[in-house]
DNA sequence: TCAAAAGTGTTCAGCATACACCCATGG
DNA sequence: CCATGGGTGTATGCTGAACACTTTTGA
């Protein structure tokens, strides 16, 4: 019954399981893996894999986004943000149901990674394996009940229990952009007004009023910083580039129209 | 190296610890238990231990917090609120740094509980191995450096992480009861207007308007209602008495004053 | 009568909203 | 010339901050 025991405690497995979020034509995506083995062999997942022994969890996470997307991780002190395509990464929440695996014991300390749009995801090189899925797809956002159309098959939940993962790092996204200038970690190092708009309205499903928009966000001192130059890829006016300024937390924060 | 091979992956002990916090004598307060053993022995550290082998993560909480002060966890669906004396209890964060206990490697899902005033804690019946202590004195707040009074001593710091754990679960808490009917679960089942407001007061460290307060939290619907009598165990004109309301999110937000 | 706490009414400033309007580009 | 998106100005309404004032008890 010493501390030291090691039969005084019950062995657990620990895993680290990632939300990895995007906007793809203007749509909240989220990076999911087909299994190769049972259980739920075929299904599709979110990408995860155990914790070393050695290693932090948030260093876990890290090495599997690395090895899943290519993508650096941002470290929040650094500045310039990152030499390569950086993405913003933090702990999510503990899941550790008796069942959720019925394979052992499981404890999942889940991640939530926000990334600019990729070009492709890669997975082991295997095209097949991995899939920028719309989030609304893979939770069926707004069906009530039954109201699937006909012709289209629902497609497969998730695996284990990460359906319920990915709903808890969406509604955290969405949350977390409110008050903070977190929605820039979905936009490339210089992004115009009009971008971070389009951002907003996928991750929350709502129109914003342009105008409106653009005093906000220029008005919040240290939330954006011009970056010198202008560009014309959405057509129109030439929009100014910014960049993300060192403020993080929004306040006032950006209101969510209601639902 | 089959998914079913235990020695695929290295076997971790997984615990809870809790931050317990309540308001006693317009100051917020942690419950905190003095080590018995190595490492860290005789030192205060936050309430916890391990998670049982068929216990679901929050289960395991809630039965380490009924050991530790006999409160109940409040059902957020279950009406009326409790029982008995209940309390509020949420997943924090999770730690597993590899060296975080000396012993082995252990990571520990924190969890935050509010709790209304309590008599006096209870940890197997030992008065001296358990108390309530005010967060300020525990995380040293408000000292730059070397700031100590010099006839006093600085407290010890906590064992393992703790401090840290702490000083996250006081932020969450702080946070949390802007936006939310939170800091009703810091009061006992009926209360008054002024008893809340000096919650927010503890909690945040500041003093704020009663008449302002008043109007706010009276005026947002299903964030109080009237229990029907009035009491005056504050002194002054008699206040009206109220139980918490179904309301869980507070729109718009209590404002924090800036520090 | 006074102190203390509970409530109410009123004014003012800041910010979100809505929308009219102008600017600069590509086709 | 027109469509498209970028950006500015302005009126309106809501709400939080500040504070004067009344109410109701105990000492």
């Amino acid at each position: 019954m010493s501390p030291y025991d090691p039969s005084a405690f019950p062995p657990f497995a620990v895993t680290v399981d990632l939300v990895v979020l995007t906007v793809r034509r203007h749509a909240l995506c989220a990076l999911v893996v087909r299994r190769g083995e049972a259980p739920f062999q075929g299904r599709w997942a979110l990408p995860g894999g155990f914790v070393r022994d050695d290693e932090d969890l948030g260093a876990a996470a890290a090495r599997e986004l690395v090895e899943e997307t290519g993508l650096c991780v941002h470290d929040p002190g650094a500045l310039p943000p990152a030499p390569g395509k950086g993405a913003h990464l933090e702990q999510l929440a503990t899941y550790g149901d008796p069942r959720r695996d019925p394979r052992m014991r499981v404890v999942s300390v889940a991640h939530l990674a926000l990334a600019p749009d990729l070009p492709a995801p890669r997975a082991g090189g295997d095209a097949n394996s991995a899939r920028w899925a719309p989030v609304e797809e893979l939770l069926h956002e707004g069906e009530p009940a039954g109201e699937a159309p006909a012709g289209e098959d629902r497609p497969e939940p998730l695996a284990f229990d990460h359906a319920q993962i990915l709903a808890d790092g969406v509604e955290r996204a969405r949350s977390k952009i409110e008050y903070s200038s977190l929605a820039t970690a979905f936009c490339p190092p210089e992004f115009t007004v009009g971008e971070l708009r389009r951002v907003y309205e996928a991750v929350w499903g709502v129109v914003l009023d342009p105008r409106n928009f653009h005093r906000k966000v220029t008005g919040t001192p240290g939330f954006l910083v011009p970056a010198g130059g202008t560009t014309t890829r959405q057509g129109g006016r030439p929009a100014q580039l910014f960049r993300a300024g060192g403020a993080t937390l929004l306040n006032p924060p950006m209101l969510r129209p209601e639902v």
